[in-house]
RNA sequence: GGCGGGUUAGCUCAGCUGGUUAGAGCGCAUGAUUCAUAAUCAUGAGGUCCCGAGUUCAAGUCUCGGACCCGCUACCA
């Protein structure tokens, strides 16, 4: 592992264009990325962060028809609301482009046709759904139908929204096009596979063998996917929103999001740079992906391979992907609005990015899921940032002004005391750059702070405030060890909380030094007039943690009530009596009900139809057990044709009402009935 | 069900290849202190290291079994 590398290459996941940037977002990619960056180009190494907006896929498509305006509105709208939100942070990219610029539909486009040219995909034809009034394939998304299993009939192609269920458009029933309402028809079409299994052998090599090193869950990830074995994957889709597929006969086909957007900081990188080859295909360049744990396989499996197949490029040297946070003890969701969104905290909580870094990177997810509570935020502003680092500042800064007025007083002779003291500022250098360096963000962040609490406890044991009256030359001493130690405190903190480091700098009234000063008791000299002392962070009150609780609070008042709004479906197609008539339902009893083996959701139920008993299988193990359903009376549905699941056969249906949160209740005859008790 | 990750003080987390009384920050208690945004400093009280079995002279750390949480995946008439 002992490479020498003489550049850095730092990517951050591309932010999707179909909404704007929220702390999880933050906490798991962009912060850590940019301490990352901050802290090399403090080092003075050769450094590059590029990042940029994701703006293809289908879901920008189906957010722009729902508001009724073009895909490329719905993407300049985020594209430039992200990249200012990211500005008002401090993010430091060295440039934040994005996928819809020329540059990009160049490189992808060309990396694409080197791939072909190369023979290096497979083609195959499949049937999807195709509008034949809007003359275009339909991607899953764009097909809705009623879902098999709740009964929702806005169900799309791939999922339903309603119950979450994953589904394949071929399961909905009454499919229709999203785009113009007919019923789409199947139709051949041809499409480009990257062979995965082809890349098996380099990936195992490379990443079980050469990247032991990488963080657990990337490492276990990873393993697991090839341990299941590679499957080709499809680089292009049918649909107008994208990157055209390079190829003769390939009209009305773009490059699939996925394979497009990691390309993307590729493109980044060459509108930055005219030398960009330099970062991206010499051995010596050390590439690292800041991402998310959702990105794993992305960034591990499928793009390594794309990068290894193109052949002129270095992979990445590691990929420190973060798992989730968590707002409040629930999950973020941007279509539920619950997150705490960048943009409206930069605006209510001005002057307090840093808080936000802070808050955020100490309490970052990187080894398990962690939650965002305000409370833990005003704590750790107010205990932390106030109480330590601030006041600190404050101290060294006011007593210097008192005793001396502003003047930098000359450091004498260092005792014990002085020397422990100078040793340990000294020593934090070393712990946090290991941190750092394995990206371990939150220890590093401690190690930071950890300056002024030695510069705490150092004015606490010194006394200067006592000493001034019987040893004036001694507090100079003090005094100026105490300001080196806050010069100190402004490298150390630089990476992690820019702006409050710039604010120290000013106050002392000097330049933005190395890193490799940190811990040199020489920074500010004797006789230098440092500036007006000013609080670094403010104490955040009560009422301003209660009315960000308040919001919260009225986020889910919301959601409830359009949940429960949306639960009423509406009423279904009118029917004859006699299509009534042709379902036979009958009360029945439950007589045995065992779990379906390697299956979650399904029960295998014996039940007394009154006609004879039978076996129905049913997706319902996780409302039910098999214990409190025996002896149950209930509805069946006996004439249903007969399926076949997990190998058991199914005769009929067991009817269940689902409430207003997804819980099913089963349907019972209010009192004690003979079996086979016609239900109409 | 399969796979991956997680489960350590009230809270958020460290604990590398197994080794003396299990650590940090915050919170809490007591004391000191007043230069400082009632900030700081010291001391202390808090832990059956999810449960059970095993390997070992020795296990939070290894093995097996189980529970729960998160994610991916299969299944869901």
């Amino acid at each position: 592992m002992a490479k020498e590398f003489k550049r850095y290459l730092v990517t951050s996941a591309l932010p999707y264009a179909n909404g704007p940037v929220h702390i999880g977002h933050l906490a798991g990619v962009y912060i850590p990325s940019d301490i990352y960056t901050r802290y090399l180009r403090l080092k003075g190494c050769d450094v590059i962060s590029v990042c940029g907006s994701d703006e293809h896929g289908v879901p920008i498509t189906i957010k722009a028809r729902k508001e009724g305006v073009t895909p490329q509105q719905i993407v300049d709208r985020y594209h430039a609301l992200i990249k200012k939100s990211f500005e008002g942070l401090g993010m430091s990219f060295d440039i934040y482009s994005r996928t819809s610029s020329k540059t990009h539909a160049e490189t992808a486009s060309d990396f694409f046709r080197k791939l072909y040219d190369e023979g290096k995909f497979i083609e195959k034809t499949s049937m999807q759904y195709y509008d034949e009034e809007a003359q275009t394939f339909l991607a899953d998304r764009y097909i809705v139908g009623t879902c098999p299993k709740c009964g929702n009939d806005r169900a799309y192609g791939d999922q339903c929204e309603k119950c979450g269920s994953t589904l394949s458009p071929d399961e909905l029933i009454d499919p229709h096009s999203a785009v113009s309402g007919s019923v789409p028809v199947k139709r051949e079409t041809k499409h480009w596979y990257l062979p995965l299994d082809r890349y098996e052998g380099f990936l195992r090599e490379w990443i079980l063998e050469g990247h032991k090193e990488w963080k657990t869950n990337v490492y276990g990830q990873c393993k697991s996917w090839l341990d299941g074995g590679l499957q080709p994957r499809a680089v292009s889709r049918d649909l107008d929103w994208g990157i055209p597929v390079p190829v003769e006969g390939a009209e009305g086909k773009v490059l699939y999001v996925w394979f497009d957007a990691p390309i993307g900081y590729i493109s980044a990188t060459k509108d930055l740079t005219p030398d960009w080859e330099k970062y991206w295909k010499s051995e010596d360049t050390k590439m690292v992906h800041f991402i998310g744990k959702d990105n794993i396989v992305f960034h591990c499996i499928v793009f390594p391979s794309m990068l290894k197949a193109h052949g002129d490029y270095i992979l990445p040297e590691n990929v420190p992907a973060n798992e989730f946070l968590n707002l409040e003890g629930d999950k973020i969701s941007t279509s539920r609005n619950w997150a705490v969104w960048l943009h409206e905290y930069l605006e209510e909580f001005p002057g307090k990015e840093d808080v936000l870094r802070y808050v955020l990177c100490a309490n970052a997810p990187e080894t398990k899921d962690n939650d965002f509570t305000w409370k833990d935020f005003q704590a750790r502003n107010n205990n932390e940032l106030v109480a330590v680092l601030g006041n600190f500042v404050n101290r060294a800064l006011v007593l210097t002004q008192k005793y001396y007025g502003g003047k930098v007083p000359a450091c004498g002779e260092l005792n014990d005391y002085d020397r422990q003291t100078v040793a340990e500022v000294a020593a934090v250098k070393a712990s946090l750059e290991g941190n750092i360096e394995n990206y371990r963000f939150r220890e590093a962040l401690k190690d930071a702070m950890n300056i002024s609490r030695i510069g705490n406890k150092y004015l606490a044991d010194t006394e200067p405030w006592k000493v001034v009256k019987t040893d004036p030359k001694r507090v100079e001493t003090i005094l100026n060890i105490a300001l080196q130690i806050t010069a100190n405190t402004a490298i150390a903190i630089e990476p992690f909380m820019p702006f409050s480091a710039a604010k120290i700098l000013g106050m002392l009234a000097v330049e933005k030094f190395s890193w490799e000063r940190l811990g040199a008791m020489d920074l500010i000299p004797a006789g230098h007039a440092i500036g007006e002392p000013a609080l670094l962070f403010e104490k955040i009150e009560d009422d301003v943690i209660q009315h960000q609780l308040d919001k919260l609070a009225a986020t889910k008042a919301a959601n409830e009530a359009a949940e429960s709004n949306q639960s009423i479906e509406p009423q279904k197609d009118t029917i004859q009596f006699d299509d009534f008539q042709k379902m036979d339902i009958r009360v029945s009893t439950i007589l045995e009900a065992e779990k379906v083996a390697k299956t979650k959701k399904l029960l295998k139920l014996t039940v007394d139809t009154g006609i004879d008993k039978r076996v129905i299988v049913s997706g319902i193990a996780e409302h039910f057990t098999p214990e409190e359903l025996v002896g149950k009376q209930v509805l069946v549905l006996v004439n249903l044709a007969p399926r076949e699941l997990k190998g058991i056969l199914s005769n009929g249906m067991i009817l269940m009402a689902e409430d207003a949160s997804g819980k099913l209740r089963l349907l019972q005859p209010g009192e004690t009935t003979n079996n086979g008790a016609v239900v109409g």
